[in-house]
This record gives structure tokens, C-alpha cells and sequence, in this order.
DNA sequence: AACTGAATTAATTTCCAAAATAATCCAGTG
DNA sequence: CACTGGATTATTTTGGAAATTAATTCAGTT
């Protein structure tokens, strides 16, 4: 049995219709605002502030942070509340490594399965990106440009037939994403001497003309390459100081 | 950077040490009594039900709830509620083959990397569920047996040195273990013209014996072979039915 | 009968105050 | 001065009542 794109297309929280629970919506502010590095790594997040901040009950900011919490953006000790999760050089490896993992299994199989409504999906998703003009420094033009690369990469891997690659692929992406951002947040300016338009390109007619070996390659080389400017910045992130031992 | 054994092993909630909150044990209880049948897929998991059953307020119940959503052992619907995730062949499908993907690649590093300490703490696992008798019938007996199973299948992977790799493996692990408990309550009991103790030796000779190759194919069949006998006694797992549109 | 929609009932979701626990402070002691 | 333990304060966690939303019933109409 295999499930169509549509059916499988947009299962993520991010594209997701108007929330329908203030659960809900407190779960995706809060969310944006941990991977647009709003909140330091390591940071407390107490509920008094975030009741504040969001305007929110106790119930729905505490289911809210208890499904972060199981994908990894905040942790949780019994009793002594929630944390922006740290980030150190190990998370950035093996985050990385497991999401070429799963990419990759994905892109083969979208690769094999796609159909014209995949090429279709994907050449719109390609085409937003590359109009998009690559932003220069933080702000909405950013995050805007980051909701089009996220859809490209998921257009990318959406004929691939398994919801589940498609949501652990969707997880670690968000994982990456918050270590990039953080990244060009802190980092310094200078480092990008990098082509991202021309990685998304070549990535882009690998697949396209159904050349999984090379596409596979060139998406590994793209996710690597982030990695390690992350990793070389890291030092450069603020980390929140654990007060409380 | 890489992580001790220790450090990696034994993440999982089920054995992790006493619950430290009512929503934690809460989340244990419900979670178990989902994994062992004791709601049928896709029955609704009614607020002043589970309430009643468990002892507790809705502030942790909802909590517990919200954490299975995300692990996708239930299904949540804004404003209508939660229900025990419904399971098709697609399911029982896409959880084996991902589970295969993630094993798979876990399983090899975990025989590149494993030190002695690896080596000793999968001899120990691989000897608790060769001397625990395979349980004829439901009961007790049964979910210790599940507990060491688990177990074994984890020491497998534990030298991986990723922490990704083993969270997923758990949780795939758990989606399967469900499978396979609604396929030994309900299925036929004759099915089992099967000999897993068997599969297990040959997985666990080969990875002690460090053939990768060997061991990755043992484990295929072994999770290949569960996944269709459940997908063979699917229709005779009750699934309640939608009453509610 | 089949349909509509208002009224009723049932369920989920939210807020908030009380309870439980952890962190901090501080005086007293060796 | 370091250290212990008890009191104080800060924070998290919980239960339940109130608000919101969905499901059902049923009278009125065609």
C-alpha cells in the first residue's frame, strides 16, 4: 500500500491549518521562537515568564513544552521545569549524520517513486527558492526564506512513500535549522563563502533528471557543509549558564 | 565526540528510574496499557475515563496524552479529543521498513565501534532472553519476557555512538512491539510455526562474531518476518469503530 | 419520512488557586 | 571560615471549577 503525495505532503506543524487549541498555537510560538534562537540555548523557560510573554495558561504552555520536550527543542527534569535544549558539538555530529541517514533512504525512494506530481511540486518549490533573494542579515525576509527551503527540501523527499521518513526527516530538519539560524545569527558574517543557490541547484537537477546517486551526494555534501560552519561558530553561540546545578 | 555505552544506554522511559511526577508515571501507565492491547486501536481515550482508571487530574492526564500524540501511539484531534492510534497495513509496512532503515545502519557502527563493554552487556542481554522461556499465553510472564526482548535489541545497537539513532530505534521499536502484542492477543495462536529464539542467536552470534553484513541481514528477516505476520492477522485485531464523524 | 436548526447534553479545553517540591538564605556551630 | 540544618522564598505541578466547543436530540416544516 502506498500513499499519495498529497496525503503525505505537509504533515508538520509548521504548514499546518489555523490551530485549533491555544495548546496548539502556544506550542508553534514557542517553537519559532526556540529555533529563531529568540531564547538562548540551556535558558530556563518558567512558567510565570511564558504565561506572560504568550498570554497563556498553565495547561496549555506546559502541554506545549511537554511536546517540545519530546523532540528534543527543550528538556525536561521532573520538578525543575523546562530548558531551551543545549547544543554542543556532539548534537550538531549527530544530528547531521542521522539525517543523511534518513534522507537519503527518501530522496532514493522519491527518486524511484516520483511521479509527475512530484517533478511538478518540486520544480514550483525549486523555482520559489531560487526567485527568493538570499537574505544578508536576520529578519522577516529571513524567515520567509527559510519556510521556502524548508518546503524544497521536503518537496524533495515527498514521493518517497513512508510517513515516517517523511516526519523524521521533518524533526531533524527543524533540529538543523535551529542550529543554522543560530549560526548566522552569532556567527560572524564572513563565513559565507558558500553557495547555497548553487548546492539547492545541483541537488535539484540531480533529482530532477533521476540521478539518485548524485543527487544522494550532493545533498550529503550540502548537509555536511552546514555541519561543520555550525560546529566552527559554536563557541560563538551564548549558552544560558546553569544557575541551578 | 562520542558517547560511552552507558551514557547512550538505557534512555528509554521504560526503564528509566522512579517517575518524579504524576504526569510522568501517568504518561508509563497509559503508554503500557496501549502497548499491551488493553485499548483497542482507534477506541476514544475519554478525559473522565482514563481519570477514573488512573486516579489522577486532567492537568497530568492531558500530559501524558499529549506526549503519546507525539510518539504517535495516539491520535489527537484539536477540540474532539484523544484516541488509541488506529494501525493499517501501511503502518504495520512503513514501521518495519523505517525500523530497518534506522537499525540497519545502527546496528553496523554498533559492531565497528563496540568495545568490550559492548560486547559483555550484549552477552548478558542475549543470555536473560535465551533462559527466559518463551511464554505460551498472555500474562506476566509475557511482559517480562518483552522487557528482556527489548533489551536484547537495544544492547545490539547501544555502541552506535548516536543518540538520534537510538531514540528513533526505540521508538520504532515500540510502535513494532505493539504490533506484535495485538497480533499474539488476537491473532490465531498456531501461527507460530516460528522460531525466534533461533533468530535471535543468529543475530547475536553475528554481531559478536563482528560479521556486519551477517548480523544486518539476520535482523532484516527477523523484523521483516513479525511485520507480515502481523499485516496476516490484521483483520482479526478489533479496532473500535468511529462513532463520532 | 427526510430535512433543518434551535435547544440540550456531552465532551474537551482552559484558567487559576492550592499543594508539593526545589532553591535560597541565614543563623548557629565546630 | 566552612558547614550544617532549618526557615523562607521561588517555582513547578496538580486538581477541579468554569468556559468553550462538539455531538445529539427533537420539534417543526416540507
Amino acid at each position: 500500500m502506498k500513499r499519495s503525495v498529497a496525503e503525505i505532503h505537509s504533515i508538520h506543524p509548521d504548514q499546518a491549518g489555523a490551530s485549533r487549541t491555544i495548546a496548539e498555537s502556544a506550542y508553534r510560538r514557542i517553537r519559532q521562537d526556540i529555533l529563531w534562537g529568540r531564547f538562548a540555548p540551556g535558558s530556563p523557560l518558567r512558567s510565570d515568564e511564558l504565561r506572560a510573554r504568550y498570554g497563556i495558561g498553565v495547561s496549555p504552555l506546559r502541554e506545549a513544552l511537554t511536546r517540545l520536550a519530546s523532540e528534543r527543542l527543550v528538556t525536561s527534569v521532573g520538578q525543575r521545569g523546562f530548558r531551551v535544549a543545549p547544543l554542543t558539538a556532539y548534537d550538531v555530529e549527530d544530528t547531521m549524520q542521522t539525517r543523511i541517514i534518513i534522507e537519503q533512504e527518501a530522496l532514493i525512494r522519491s527518486i524511484r517513486n516520483g511521479d509527475m506530481a512530484w517533478e511538478t511540486a518540486l520544480v514550483a518549490a525549486f523555482h520559489a527558492l531560487s526567485r527568493y533573494p538570499v537574505p544578508k542579515e536576520p529578519g522577516p525576509a529571513t524567515e520567509n526564506w527559510a519556510i521556502f527551503h524548508r518546503q524544497f527540501h521536503m518537496a524533495l523527499l515527498s514521493a518517497c512513500g513512508s510517513q515516517w521518513l517523511m516526519e523524521l526527516a521533518g524533526l531533524l530538519f527543524d533540529q538543523a535549522e535551529r542550529q543554522r539560524i543560530l549560526r548566522t545569527k552569532f556567527g560572524p558574517q564572513k563565513i559565507l563563502k558558500r553557495d547555497t543557490g548553487r548546492e539547492h541547484k545541483e541537488i535539484f537537477e540531480a533529482a530532477i533528471s533521476r540521478d539518485a546517486k548524485a543527487a544522494v551526494r550532493a545533498l550529503e555534501s550540502h548537509y555536511r557543509t552546514t555541519g561543520e560552519q555550525v560546529v566552527s561558530v559554536l563557541a560563538r553561540i551564548p549558552k544560558a549558564v546553569a544557575k541551578r546545578a
